[in-house]
DNA sequence: CGACGCTTTGACTATACTCAACCCGTGTGG
DNA sequence: CCACACGGGTTGAGTATAGTCAAAGCGTCG
């Protein structure tokens, strides 16, 4: 992995495309943009490889530029849990640079990912120079920590198949222009980021299929047939 | 409730000891706290009342100097998922203090309550202008996003008896002075922290002490008899 | 083609929830 | 001072949900 960081910068305006993508940067101009552009590193990592995983000391800002990767956490009888999935815009790494903490997940590439990383310090340096970025980067925490506790709500209280039908749902409200939607990730790793196996996931998405509230179209994709009840469930 | 707030500002000196409480300011000299002080309102909340409920629009943030406030949220069935508790020191509503969003949580008072409280706006010129109450709010939001994540983790994956086990020794190391543990809250409470229902916690503890791995001193008090067996669970 | 991992299905089991009754401690009112 | 109501807590019995284990189907990639 290591031969693959790019310190040359030579690809500049990929690497902007790369910032603009990101929330907390994509208000600033073109000038601020080339700065922070000195602060990159860019790396490529392949299918399994991981950025980091716990007690692994935190000191870098992972920004995704493509690919995808999987958040994820291990119990100690080595069960997975998944906080989220990353795609193109999102980043990771905040959770320990105020901190001087050890990562307490992993951070695995499931699709081959181009990825801009910045130091720690130099990031902290960064925010206090650009309060704006600060905004940004506090309105994407609290964000997250907001969704982390609905997924926390979900699966504490409701059962699977309203937490499958949730997730429909939350899916086919981020794209809303047909009612087909993708599943972005594997069932395995689904069944995991709701709190569940994948024996049951299946049966749960059977059942709603059974109900006619949901029509599986193939392993990834699902026809939602009738909204409103499986918004009820 | 709203005749209960001060707007003199007439208890410097106690104001002033709230906000050394909390860990976002309690490194900032005394001429800056008198700043602060002037931006905070304070007011008293009695056990029952509710400092913010869902889809009220958020523009406070709210810093607790006394008592206990219960954070949690609603399924739609109306069962109750505790996120957290508060006490002093501890703050909240920052979560939408960023994006003009609505609460999403009940923030309700379990025992008599002194609460201070900034408006959105003014918090925001105060993160402006001393980076470093910035800097410590994003440890803090980071770091508690990072709690949420692993209580999501344990109600994921772990079956009760073993969420029951970690949260007891998570209150161990928070005051590792003798082996004695005081539950801060009502079973009830607790049980719903933990993603379960009330009889099932207190047959989880009974297992627990049939084990000897713990001892029933009181309703809220509990004896841990052997740590490293009950961090294995 | 074969290997591997994901997915589904089936049978069984365990865990935890529900509902109900009862206990207990506290606070209120007669 | 006692009676009572109330909410929390515990216990029991029955049920439902979801997890486990095993086997077989399916898809993809070398």
């Amino acid at each position: 992995m290591i031969e693959d960081i790019k310190c040359d910068h030579g690809d500049l305006s990929s690497d902007q495309n790369c910032l603009m993508l990101v929330p907390i940067f994509n208000h600033l101009d073109s000038k601020d943009l080339k700065e922070i552009l000195l602060l990159i590193k860019s790396g490529k990592f392949q299918k399994g490889e991981v950025l980091y995983r716990p007690f692994e000391p935190a000191n870098t800002l992972y920004i995704i530029r493509s690919g995808k990767i999987k958040l994820y956490r291990l119990s100690e009888n080595a069960k997975e849990q998944v906080i989220r999935m990353l795609g193109p815009g999102d980043f990771t790494g905040e959770l320990n640079l105020f901190a001087d903490k050890k990562h307490e997940s992993y951070a695995e590439v499931l699709v081959d990912a181009e990825v801009c990383m910045i130091d720690k310090e130099e990031f902290k340096h960064l925010l206090n120079e650009h309060p704006a970025i600060t905004y940004h980067f506090l309105e994407s925490l609290s964000t997250r920590l907001s969704e982390t506790e609905q997924q926390m709500t979900w699966i504490g209280i409701e059962n699977v198949e309203s937490r499958v039908a949730s997730y429909l749902i939350s899916l086919h409200n981020q794209n809303s222009s047909s009612n087909l939607v993708r599943i972005p990730m594997t069932k395995k790793d689904l069944a995991s980021l709701l709190g569940t196996t994948p024996e049951t996931l299946s049966r749960r998405l059977a059942s709603l299929e059974q109900q006619n509230l949901i029509k599986l179209v193939s392993n990834r994709t699902i026809r939602i047939v009738d909204f409103d009840k499986l918004n009820r469930i």
